[in-house]
DNA sequence: ATATGGTTTAACCAAGTGGTTAACAAAAGT
DNA sequence: ACTTTTGTTAACCACTTGGTTAAACCATAT
């Protein structure tokens, strides 16, 4: 019987189980029990264990990247671009919980992956914003720190929660229903807190 | 030839090869070529991987944790203690740039991994800082924002430029001097600036 | 029908892995 | 001195892992 799709079948499965073990944790059984496939299957449609995992993290990168891109390329001020890009975010961690870590810690002990991402068609580009925020900063509207400063803090205020989400949860010693609350409430009020923090 | 202290020696190859590949992606052999040792000395001092694995993770928690809390307790002013933590755990991460990324990806694939450490004697106990907040947005001088959430907003600031590092040098192309210039930077104002950002 | 060519499977393999063992070396008791 | 305990080593083992292969399957074209 031939499935149409085994292919996206496959890269599917392979998400799961990468993101979740990483390149060193994951075992190519464990992705063909998730596909419900063969092993060999995996071998078939992509070469070996290293170039499902490119694919895989090709997949993932281009799920995060252009939608980050319209945003920062989007024609309206930096208060609504900001509102725009923590909402936005949040709602595609809270939907790939695993996803940054995954990139991040793949990231850190491959260096030949950041040079794979640095030539994405789809690379982040976050020049636009860091320009908005020194008119801004020139117009007397923001404090006058460092536009990359401004985007480190922004970054980190959104991502890391999630990120550091299990490390957060020992750490404060609530339950994971409690901590999702505080995160939901991060959702709508995060930014707005973050412009008032920068303006004048 | 006896060594007196090949226990410790065995301690830092682990941690040293552990921190950088994880769980998963640790060989026995490599920590014992790091610690220029025989491979079934790891196992005569410390069972097996598991085992040394875990004797790792409370090692490197160790290290971490008893540090916060001394902060944590100490008997100054809020302003103070955000200083000061800001300070120290920014030349901590400085020295140890891999452990916080490989706490929290550890962390993510063993849920009772947390259990343990929850149950850790020197388990960082932040409440005296979120007490401190408490009081002062009484009195005025902070903004009204849940003291958690500010909990939140300082790790965030305060970590995360150094977990996402690669991360952020793809993104913002970079160089690693470059970035690192800005991590200095950073070290010197996060501290009153995040103050400034939260006084009324 | 049957030949064709892409797809799928079970069985297999070589290399790498964590872990053991038995013999040996060095201290420490006696 | 010599016995016992602790530390150290090389060789080995069982098993997992990524990867291969040869045969079977199945849709389609002829």
């Amino acid at each position: 019987m031939k499935d149409i799709n085994t292919e996206q079948n496959i890269l599917n499965a392979a998400i799961t189980v990468f993101q979740k073990k990483g390149m060193a944790g994951a075992r190519m059984q464990e992705i063909a029990d998730e596909a419900q496939i063969n092993k060999a299957m995996l071998h078939y449609y992509f070469r070996n264990k290293q170039q499902l995992f490119e694919a895989v993290l090709m997949k993932a990168f281009q799920k995060l990247a252009p939608q980050m891109n319209i945003i920062f390329a989007m024609e309206i001020n930096v208060y609504d671009k900001i509102r725009q890009f923590t909402s936005s975010y949040i709602d595609f961690v809270l939907e790939n919980p695993y996803l940054p870590t995954f990139i991040i810690h793949e990231l850190n002990n491959d260096p030949q992956f950041a040079t794979k991402l640095m030539a994405h068609p789809n690379k982040p580009d976050p020049k636009p914003l860091l320009r908005q925020f020194e008119e801004e900063i020139k117009a007397g509207n923001i404090k006058d720190i460092p536009p990359v400063q401004l985007l480190l803090n922004l970054f980190s205020l959104t991502i890391f929660p999630f990120v550091g989400e299990t490390l957060f949860k020992v750490i404060l010693d609530i339950s994971d229903t409690h901590y999702h609350e505080l995160l939901i409430a991060r959702k709508t009020e995060l930014a707005d807190r973050f412009i008032e923090s920068i303006r004048t």
